[in-house]
DNA sequence: CTGTTAGCGCTTTCAT
DNA sequence: ATGAAAGCGCTAACAG
């Protein structure tokens, strides 16, 4: 790889003058015969910026991270792909750093050792701790799909209307037993999602059972369990609101094997879109979140936040749409 | 953000050797009791040293690329976990450049500006010239899950087995019309599921018919479009072997509406297996192929290329296994 | 047992 | 219109 100083040497001017005019420098001015010649070798070397040095002189490494838990889910690649189209868009390349057998916690190395200029975090499990070495670091961060009390760097979609719109649908379609499969409470999207279930209960006129809602993960398996539990304990109700993709397919896969039939015997909806909610069978009707811009503003914001050294305050993505499918049908006696 | 030179301020000691007890260094003498306090001030003070200023130093990164099209491609995620976590384990990060919304073969920058230490390509279409950069470049780099006429430098899977074995549960389950739905044919995995797919049919003295093989992208709608034109221009098959998961989601799509009944009208088995294989309806009997180990020891490969500066040969990984669930059944007049 | 020195490749301020 | 010099934080070879 050609360094400034080989170009240098070929085109017979300092190598610091070469990087004013790769780095466009307004204030210099130079012949635009050397500058024709600078660029021509830098063309013909193909040469390119050491980007280690770069980054040590500019204190910058123009990477910022993403935490989030697992990335075969896809709730996250879609985060990610807003979120990295973003970051390419003003020069930055993300770094995906996926808590998936990792130790605790760790992630936090990513901002100690310089690895990233500032970090987007997804994942369910912030501790009070963690908040405060982020901000005792001074790097850039902001929480992505959730809050925390402690900050308010925070992008987050809006999970109650999303709740709401969920509950409503099955509303309308004349359930009156609705059983909502939450997030884990800890989670403050789960409670948002709840929230939204509450509310759209109580205005039309529902009472609120807390039997009516069945705290699960937000995976397969745990939502799988507590399909298995709905059916076991208590009257099967006649609609479920799952309170994520994964949850939905889990409560599918517990209705397969008991020989449920969706939507004859109960209507199930979940809460995010992916490619193949439609391919199932009967294909799934989801509350559609706009993950994708979720991905986009938490890399605004932190960009914002480099920038111009100061924090964003919280944002709220607002756009959750019904997609009706096969899976919810109208209540019938 | 601590630095050698304040370390060793307060300790009373000079900056390399800070960096030397940090390093264990082995010709390093020195006094316990300096050792002991240094260890402690830099515990104390949560010294991290300055990765920026390390990489350029040691002209390494620590970082190695993953080239993939699509990050929202289960494949991906699978093989992304494994190397991940082999890379992990040996001290260096994933950066994952999904080429989903990127110019084509920009990747090549990731090595040419020093941003990784190796790259790992799971991209399809790879050019020749391409190859040519990658190779004077000096950088590592490995080839997953495809070959290429000019690298030896290659991980893959045994697709040839997997192909065979996908064709051979659907003779040995009566079929005789056996259609198969193939990948892009310049991609090397293609060939060798259809090359599979042959050798099965030629062992069971089945004749080979070109017009039972539908080329196919790797993707949902190329799936779909080719069951459509399956379902259109020819008599029906009474099995298909959909080269990919992706492949077959599609093709079912097709099949749900046309009302073609899975396994009754038609058996279909998909080649890769994932998290939701098994909830749809009817959940899908698949070849399970080894991506993590893939991904493992495609990072195996590049990792012992960076330490002993010469490319480990060729590698397969084998492992292809038959999950058999309900889309495919025995063939009835 | 510890200190000195040089330098990785780049940017930026100041001097000419 | 261009050059010189300093320095980012670290490591490694060599000196004492």
């Amino acid at each position: 790889m050609a360094t400034l100083k080989e170009i240098s040497q070929i085109v017979g001017v300092h190598p610091s003058v070469i990087s004013r005019v790769l780095n466009d420098d307004q204030t210099l001015k130079i012949k635009d015969s050397t500058r024709k010649k600078i660029l021509q070798t830098v063309k013909e070397l193909n040469y390119q910026p050491n980007r280690m040095a770069r980054n040590l002189k500019m204190n910058k490494t123009n990477m910022l991270g993403i935490v989030i838990p697992d990335i075969g889910n896809p709730v996250y690649s879609d985060i990610i792909k807003g979120a990295e189209s973003e970051a390419n868009a003003n020069g930055y390349s993300l770094l995906i750093y996926s808590e998936h057998n990792k130790k605790k916690n760790e992630f936090l190395k990513l901002i100690k050792d310089n690895h990233v200029d500032g970090l987007l975090i997804a994942s369910h499990e912030l501790e009070h701790e963690i908040i405060l070495e982020l901000e005792s670091s001074k790097k850039p961060f902001v929480i992505v799909n959730g809050k925390h009390s402690s900050s308010d760097n925070y992008v987050v979609l809006d999970d109650k209307a999303a709740g709401k719109l969920a509950t409503e649908h099955l509303i309308e379609l004349g359930h009156k037993h609705i059983t909502h499969i939450s997030g884990p409470i800890y989670a403050d999207s789960a409670i948002q999602r709840l929230q939204g279930y509450r509310e759209a209960l109580h205005q039309n006129n529902y009472d609120f059972k807390s039997a009516n809602v069945i705290e699960s993960q937000y995976t397969i398996d745990s939502g799988y369990e507590a399909m298995k539990e709905i059916i076991k304990n208590h009257t099967l109700p006649t609609a479920i609101f799952a309170a994520n993709i994964l949850i939905a397919l889990g409560a599918l896969k517990a209705m397969k094997e008991h020989e449920i039939k969706v939507p004859d015997d109960i209507s199930i909806i979940g809460l995010h879109d992916t490619y193949f909610t439609s391919i199932l069978s009967p294909s799934l009707t989801t509350i559609q979140m706009p993950l994708f811009e979720l991905g986009v503003n938490s890399v605004k914001s932190i960009l914002q936040n480099i920038e111009d050294k100061q924090a964003s305050p919280g944002k709220i993505i607002h756009g959750a749409s019904l997609i009706k499918r096969e899976s919810t049908a109208e209540f019938k006696i």
